[in-house]
DNA sequence: GCTGCAGCGTGACGGCCATCACAGCCAAGG
DNA sequence: CCTTGGCTGTGATGGCCGTCACGCTGCAGC
C-alpha cells in the first residue's frame, strides 16, 4: 500500500518526537498499544492536502513533522486562515468526534508526516479508553481557546495596525524566552499573515514598514525580533 | 444553604425537560445517579453572571432555561458576543476540562436556571465514566463547530452588509422550517448584534432599514421575517 | 401626568484601508 | 544568460463605515 502522492509509508511515525505529546501522553501501555495497532503513518509534500472543508470526516491527522495551515474560505475566493498546526498537534479532531463536515481545509505548507487514524478505529477506541476521551476534551477545549483568541484580534481591534500588533504579541507569548526582546523565526509570507488578521497583503508590508520605522521590530529573512514589546502592547485598544 | 443573588435554590433542575439534551442523554443509570449526586441548581435572574473571562475555571454550568450571553471584551471597552446559549447547553466546559482561565464572560439575559457542577467533582466524574468524556468531547467540537461559523461571518465579510447577511442566514439555518420565508424571534438589540458582528450599532440600524426597504426582511417588534432568503444570499460575496 | 432611560432612526464628516496598478527583487530553472 | 513566477514595496483613489450629534419613540415608575 502507497500513501497518497506517490510517497513512501513512513514505517514508525509512532517513534517521532511528539508521540509522547498532549494528546496521548501518560497513557497507560495497552491504550498505546492499541492505538499503534490503528494507525497508519504517511508523508506528505508541501501544498498537499489533508483534508478539505465540508468533507465528511474520514478520521484524524497526528502531525509528526512539518506545518500545516488550516484555512476556510468564502466563495469568491477570499480566504482566512485560522491556524497553523505544528508537530504533536492532532488535526481533524473536532469533526472527527462529532461526525459533523470537517470546518477547516488542511493545507501542508512544510513537508509533513503524520498518522492517520481512520474515524470508526478512533471512536471504538476512545470507547474502549475513558482516559483517552478525556485527553481529547482536553485537546478541543485548548483548539477553542486558540480559536477565541484569533477572534478577540480580529473582532476587537479598531485598526490594521492593532490586529497586526496583536498578532506579533501572541506569537511572542507562545515562543517567548521572558526577555525584553523577542527572536522568532515567522516562515509566512505577507499574504498568509494577512489572511490570518483579515487584511489585505498590502495593508500587512505598510505597516511593517510602518513598525521597523517605529523601532518595535526588525527584519531579517525570516526572523522576526520584537525590539519594543512596550511599545507594541501600547498600539492596542488605541 | 442559598443560592447565589439571594434565590432559593431550585429543588429538582433534574427534571427540567432539557435533561435528557445533548451532554448526557442515554448514559447509563449509574452515570446519572452519579450525576445527580454532584449537581446543585440555582436560579438567577436578568443581568446576573456566572462567570468572567479570566476567573480560573470553577466548573460547569447546565442552563436548563433562560438565555445567556457570552462575550469577550478588550481593555477600552469593547465587547464581542460569541454566542447567545439556549437551554440544554452546558457552559463553561472548555475552562474547565483544560483548567485553563475561562476565556468568555456569561451573562444572564434572560431569568435563567442552572445546574452547577464544581470543576473536582465534574472532572472526577469523567474519569470514572468513560461515555461521558465522550459526549464532553462531542459537546465541545460542536462549540468549537460555532465558533468557526462566527469566524467566517466576521472575518470573510467585505462589507457590514454581507455580515448582517450572513449572520441572519446563520439563525434561519438554525431554526428553519424549510420554506421560503422564515419567522423567527429576535430578542437582541441592535447594540447586540452589532456586537456579534463586528460592526457598529448604528450600521446595523442602518443596514436593517436597507433590507427593509429592499424587501428582504420585515421586522414587526420582535419577530423577525425573512422574506427573500435568495435575496440575502445574493449579498455574500458580491 | 411627568421624568428618566433604554433603544432606535438619521444626518454629516472624516479617516482608514481595500483595491488597482506597477515597479523592484530574488530564486529557480531553462 | 535571460525568463518566469512568487514575494515585497509604494503611490493614488475612492468608498465604506465608525464616530459624533441629536431627535424620536415607548415603557417603567414615582
Amino acid at each position: 500500500m502507497r500513501a497518497p502522492y506517490g510517497l513512501d509509508i513512513i514505517e514508525s511515525c509512532l517513534s517521532c518526537p511528539h508521540r509522547e505529546d498532549r494528546l496521548f501522553c501518560n497513557l497507560p501501555p495497552p491504550a498505546v498499544q492499541g492505538l499503534a495497532a490503528i494507525t497508519s503513518a504517511a508523508a506528505y509534500p508541501k501544498g498537499a492536502t489533508l483534508f478539505v472543508e465540508g468533507q465528511l470526516p474520514r478520521g484524524v491527522f497526528i502531525l509528526c513533522s512539518g506545518r500545516v495551515k488550516l484555512s476556510t474560505s468564502s466563495a469568491d475566493g477570499k480566504s482566512l486562515i485560522l491556524r497553523i498546526s505544528e508537530p504533536g498537534e492532532v488535526l481533524g479532531l473536532p469533526a472527527t468526534v462529532t461526525g459533523k463536515p470537517y470546518e477547516l481545509t488542511a493545507d501542508v505548507i512544510e513537508p509533513a508526516q503524520a498518522n492517520f487514524i481512520s474515524r470508526p478505529d478512533f471512536l471504538n477506541f476512545l470507547r474502549e479508553h475513558g482516559e483517552a476521551a478525556l485527553r481529547v476534551a482536553q485537546q478541543l477545549g485548548e483548539t477553542y481557546h486558540s480559536a477565541i483568541a484569533e477572534m478577540r484580534t480580529i473582532g476587537l481591534s479598531h485598526s490594521a495596525g492593532e490586529k497586526l500588533a496583536r498578532f506579533l504579541l501572541e506569537l511572542s507569548a507562545n515562543h517567548d524566552k521572558g526577555k525584553g526582546e523577542v527572536k522568532l523565526t515567522l516562515t509566512l509570507t505577507h499574504e498568509e499573515i494577512a489572511q490570518m488578521i483579515g487584511a489585505s497583503r498590502e495593508t500587512v508590508t505598510r505597516m511593517f514598514s510602518d513598525f521597523k520605522k517605529k523601532q518595535l521590530v526588525q527584519v531579517k529573512g525570516s526572523t522576526l525580533i520584537i525590539k519594543d514589546k512596550a511599545g507594541l502592547e501600547s498600539l492596542l485598544s488605541s
